[in-house]
DNA sequence: CAGGCATATGCATCCATGGTTATGTAGAGC
DNA sequence: GCTCTACATAACCATGGATGCATATGCCTG
C-alpha cells in the first residue's frame, strides 16, 4: 500500500484533504470544489482511502467523505528529528546571515 | 520548483536525508549505502538540491552533502492542524488508560 | 595522471494523471 | 415498479514524467 508521502505528492489530493479538514462532504461537493469530472474524483478519493487518509460514510445515496489523520503520524514521526535541526537554524539565524554576507 | 511533497514521495530520496542525518557525508559514501549508480544518486541529489532540503560544500574533489531542513517547515506548517485530529484521538486514550488506572 | 563528482545522452519501462464514456448499484421519491 | 440521484468502477486512450540502466564526458583538485 501507498504511504502518506507518495498518495500526498499528488497536489489535487492535498486540496481533497483540506476541503474535507473544514467539513466533512458528500463526493459532489468535493467535485464541484475541484473542477474535475467526477469519476476522477472518486479515483483520487479511493487511492486516499486506500492511504486510509480518509473514511466514507453512507448517508442516503451519498458517501460523506471525512478526513482520517491516523496514517500522517508517520509522516509526523518521520519528520521529527528534523525539527530539531530548523530549531537549530533559527537559533543561528543571526550568524547565518553573517555568513551569507562573507560570501558576497 | 518541486514542493517538498513531491520530492520526498521517491524512498530513495527519503533514505538519503535520513542517511545526512546522522553524519554529512561526501557522494561516494551515499553511493556505497544506496547500492545504486553515481550518475543516479547524482541526480537525486540534483533534485533535493534544488528543492533546497540539501546543501553541498566543496571539500577537495569532494562534495559533502548535508540536510537543509527548512523546506520541510512548510510540510510541517501543512501537517499543522491535522495533528490536531490525532491529538484529539490521544487525548481520548489518556483518558481511558486514565480510566484503567482508576479501575484497579 | 587519478580521484570524485556533475552532467549529458540515449534507452526502456512503468506509472500517474487526465479525459471520456459507459455501466453497475443503492437508495429516494413518486 | 419506475425513474432519478449519487457514486463507484471499468475500459479505453493519450501524454508526460519519473525511475533505472549504461556510457561518456567535462571539470576540478590533490
Amino acid at each position: 500500500m501507498a504511504t502518506a508521502f507518495e498518495v500526498l505528492a499528488e497536489p489535487n489530493r492535498r486540496r481533497i484533504l483540506d476541503l474535507l479538514l473544514t467539513t466533512e462532504s458528500p463526493v459532489g461537493d468535493i467535485v464541484d470544489a475541484m473542477a474535475l469530472s467526477q469519476p476522477l474524483v472518486s479515483k483520487h478519493l479511493r487511492v486516499l482511502r486506500e492511504a486510509g487518509l480518509v473514511e466514507a460514510r453512507v448517508d442516503a445515496q451519498r458517501r460523506i467523505y471525512r478526513v482520517r489523520a491516523d496514517p500522517l503520524r508517520a509522516m509526523d514521526e518521520w519528520l521529527q528529528p528534523y525539527r530539531r535541526l530548523w530549531a537549530k537554524r533559527l537559533d543561528a539565524l543571526a550568524e547565518h546571515l553573517q555568513t551569507m554576507e562573507d560570501d558576497e
